[in-house]
Parts: structure tokens; sequence; C-alpha cells
RNA sequence: GCGCCGGUAGCUCAAUUGGCAGAGCAUUUGACUCUUAAUCAACAGGUUCCGGGUUCAAGUCCCGGCCGGCGCACCA
């Protein structure tokens, strides 16, 4: 069947019903538009037929008359989730329904499939992320949740933008995979005869381009971690990086905190929402606690990264964890955060000063050598930023790399890899800096309120099919 | 990678203790001039995920595999 190759509209479901809500039941509006969608329902009655239609912005209903609708007997026969291009009068029926009368239409291009049950959709997980085409017709929360996603994109550049943070980008393929804790994924150049990684955190480039004087940048972009999948990773998902000279932690966390809450204002127009069920708060300002008053609290008793290992060690046995050789105090007292404090972290909150054993990136804390100037920000149970005021020292760069070496000899297999070229470019220089990073998947969780990352991400990472 | 649960018509789901594999919607055909998941009638639709096994008999029980969900581990 011969179909056309374009089609004038000039008319959208919601925009109907925002023009033409004056009209009443029975009432021709007289005026004639051209609408387009697909045919998601259709109700015949002998000489006339009644069939909704959805397009991007909604539903409107097409309402034919066999004596003056072109080609009605053909118009009955339409299928489901078949695309039409549709043009007729504004009119409001007898039963109060908006719809267009159909005058003329036209087949833009037929459902060979139909879209799953009209009532139920399709709620098989496996049909749904690798048919994402029919999930996004048949189920519209799923269409809602990827549209929040791409919003809350948008809404993170223009407030990047507005705060005179520059857009840039950094290699994906990398010689070595740094930047954060993680296993890369391994690929290979022929050219270049060269085994190379893809990237695991744009972080290292980053600070690069801010030695290289570009004060305030930040990149929206995939990073890969060659992890395991769960209703929380993805393994690839992407991250806000940003970088502000000038700037410390403290700064940082007063410019996170009006992001965060600012964009949930622009997405969804409010920052009082609900997660899963349970009131959640986006609005600013976060409580700032201490990694270690918080672990105190939740275990009873004053602990800090200067207690003995020994002791945190043995507070951790209590707990069923597994505690390595290998730790120091420092992990020790993450450790202890991590399983005592993470899940019960509901409303938005920084939790500060980090061990530098468990920070080979960021700076010495001012007022303890042993802490840095580190927090990273939790909601609803789960870190959703990071972020510091950066190492600058090459010196100590370079040592923060030699221990991670040394955990990597003592079997971590993501302990950091040094990377020389950044020392170097410290070498040259880094002002006074702050960093960040944000998970864009776990934020775009919240704010489109759904339990799994696969569902705020278009096409999620799944096994191939085999047999 | 490990554990638990699941996979039946295109979609959503039934099927008692191991005893003839079903319904609604969609599709096909017919009726119907204001429907709203329209309604009514009829036809058709199956490798019960795949491969073995036990049994007179397997969707159901056992073993192996595939895919998915959740949990653990890893991590953001």
């Amino acid at each position: 069947m011969t179909t056309p190759y374009s089609f004038d509209h000039n008319a959208y479901a919601a925009s109907l019903r925002a023009a033409y809500a004056h009209l009443t039941d029975g009432e021709e509006s007289g005026t004639t538009v051209s609408v387009a969608g697909r045919v998601m329902l259709l109700r015949t009655q002998g000489k006339l037929a009644f069939a909704t239609m959805r397009d991007s912005t909604g539903e409107i209903q097409l309402f034919a008359l066999a004596a003056l609708c072109d080609e009605f007997d053909e118009f009955v026969k339409l299928h489901l989730g078949d695309w039409v291009g549709v043009t007729g009068e504004v009119v409001r029926t007898k039963r109060g329904e908006l719809s267009v009368k159909v005058k003329s239409w036209v087949l833009l291009a037929a459902a060979l499939h139909n879209f799953g049950d009209k009532w139920a959709g399709i709620s098989d997980f496996d049909l749904r992320y690798r048919h994402r085409e029919a999930d996004l017709w048949a189920n519209p929360v799923s269409r809602q949740s990827l549209t929040r996603r791409s919003e809350m994109l948008r809404s993170v550049r223009e407030r990047c933008w507005a705060a005179n943070f520059m857009e840039v980008e950094t290699p994906i393929l990398n010689a070595i995979a740094t930047g954060a804790a993680a296993r890369p994924f391994k690929t290979f150049h022929h050219a270049l005869d060269s085994e190379l990684f893809l990237r695991i955190a744009p972080e290292l480039w980053l600070k690069r381009l801010v030695v290289g004087g570009y004060e305030r940048v930040f990149e929206l972009g995939r990073v890969f971690r060659n992890e395991g999948l769960s209703p929380r990773h993805n393994p690839e998902f992407t991250m806000l990086e940003l970088y502000a000279a000038y700037w410390d932690y403290e700064d940082m966390m007063s410019f996170v905190e009006e992001l965060v809450s600012g964009v949930a204002q622009d997405v969804l127009g409010t920052t009082e929402t609900e997660y899963q069920g349970r009131a959640f708060s986006f609005a600013a300002p976060w409580p700032r606690r201490t990694m270690a008053s918080l672990a105190s609290e939740a275990v009873g008793e004053a602990v800090s990264v200067h207690t003995p290992r020994e002791h945190l060690a043995k507070l951790l046995a209590e707990r069923d964890v597994e505690v390595h050789a290998s730790w120091g105090a420092g992990r020790c007292l993450a450790e202890l955060f991590e399983v005592t404090c993470e899940e019960n972290l509901w409303e938005p909150i920084f939790v500060t000063e980090y061990p530098v054993e468990v920070s080979p990136l960021a700076r010495r804390h001012r007022d303890d050598p042993e802490l840095t100037e580190r927090f990273e920000s939790y909601a609803a149970g789960r870190e959703l930023s990071n972020g510091f005021s950066e190492l600058n020292d090459p010196v100590d760069q370079r040592a923060r790399f030699d221990e991670q070496a040394r955990l990597a000899a003592a079997g971590d297999d993501e302990a950091m890899q040094i990377d020389e070229d950044y020392i170097k470019a410290l070498e040259w220089g880094l002002p006074p800096t702050a960093g960040l990073g944000v998970g864009m998947d776990r934020l775009a969780m919240l704010i489109a309120d759904e339990p799994s990352i696969r569902e705020v991400i278009a096409f999620p990472t799944l096994k191939p099919l085999r047999d």
C-alpha cells in the first residue's frame, strides 16, 4: 500500500482541548483542522464510527459519519495502532466528547502488530524493555517517565548555563580508566594497536580543562562500569560532572541543593512530592552532617577516623561485615556509616568529612589531615551526588595514587589507577576548585517516581537473546 | 556470579490432587446513526520458553538450558 510522504497538520489533541473547551454538547465550531496520530480505540456503530486517536500531546476523538466521511467503509476497517492523518470540523458530540468530525483522512502507516491489551496494556518486562516503542504507546506512564527524564536534563543544562558553566566533552575511549573505583569495559583500537577502556568517569579530564583556564565546566555524559545490574544500576548511565574554580566543597553543596531542588521545581512544578508512596521533599537547604556524627549516633558511641582501627573492625564484625586486612580506620568508618546509616537517609542530606583513605582525589580537610573536604548527598536511602574540594597538590596526589597501587597489589581490583598525565597537569597548577558528580538516572528515578533505573532509561541494558 | 520467584493464544490472565489447554481483549465475518474498554452474534487462533526424564497420562513432578523480576555480592 502506498502511504503519503508527508502530512500537513495544524492541531494537536491538547491544543484542541484547550481552544475548544467552551463548545457545548452537540455544538459545531465551524472550524476545520488537521490532526495526526495513532488510532488507539475504535467503536463502530453502523453508519457512524468513533475512534480515539492519540498524538504526542494526548487523545482526541475522531467522529466519522458515513454520509460525510470519505471512504467510510475503509475508515471502519482501521486497526488499533494505525497512524492516520485526519481533516475535519471540530465539534462536541451529543454525549459531550470533543471530536474532529472526519471529512477526509489518510492512512499514514499501518501497525502490523497490536499494542497490547487495550485496557491492561503491556506488563511483561521483557517485552516492554526489548520493544520500548510498543511500551510507550501501550503505557502512558512509561512515556511520562522518559519525558520527565528529558525535561530534567534540559533543566540541568539550563541551570548550569545560567550559572556560567560551559558544557564540554571529554574522551570516552581512554588508555586507562580512572577517576572512580570501578571495573571498566575493555575494547581495542586496531589502527593504534592499543587496548582502550570506556571511561568510568570524566573527572580527571575536566579538571585538566580547569588547569587550562576554563573556570566553570560541566559535562553531561554517559559513563560505563562493568558491574552487576540491579534496579539501581545499569552498566551505562548518565552522570553530570561539574567543576568550579575558586569554590570549595561548602560552595558546591549550596550549588547542588539549589540545582536539584530547582530541577524538581522546573519538571514537577513543586519540590514537595512523593517517592514510592512516601512523602519526599527536594526543598533546599539540606542538612549537613559529618559521617562520624551520623555513624556515632547509629552505633550509640562516639566513633571517628581517629577511633582505633581494631575497635571499628569489632563494631563492623558485630554487624556481620567482613573486614579486610587492608582496611584502615578510615575505610572501616566509611563501611560502618554505610551499613548503619545509608538506607535510613530519606530526605535529602549532605554527609560530609569523608576519610582520606576512601577519597583519593579529594583535598585534605583544613582542620584534620585524616579527613577530606568531601560530601555525598543521600536521598531515598541512596547516594545522589558526590563532591569535594579538589586535591590540587601534585605531591599529595602522587602519594594517594601510590596508596591506591598498594591496595591494588593487596587484591583490590577496583583501586584507582595512577594517571601520570594528570599529575603533570596538577604540576602546571590547578587553582582551588570544587567538583561535583550527580547520577542523572538516580535523580530521574526520584523525579519520575520510578522504582527501577530501567524505567528512566529508554533502552536499558538487557542480556542478548540466545538459542 | 549466587539464591528465590516467574515464563500458557498477538496482549492480559485462568487451568483443583498429574487426567480432554480455557476466558476477555485484539484479529476475521456479520448486525447496529452519539459511542467512551461501546454492545450483540459467529469464525479462527497453541512447539504451555527450549531440551531431556519419570508416568498409562505432564502446563502441572524431576534434571539441564534460555530470558525476565526481586534479593545478595559489586557499585553510583
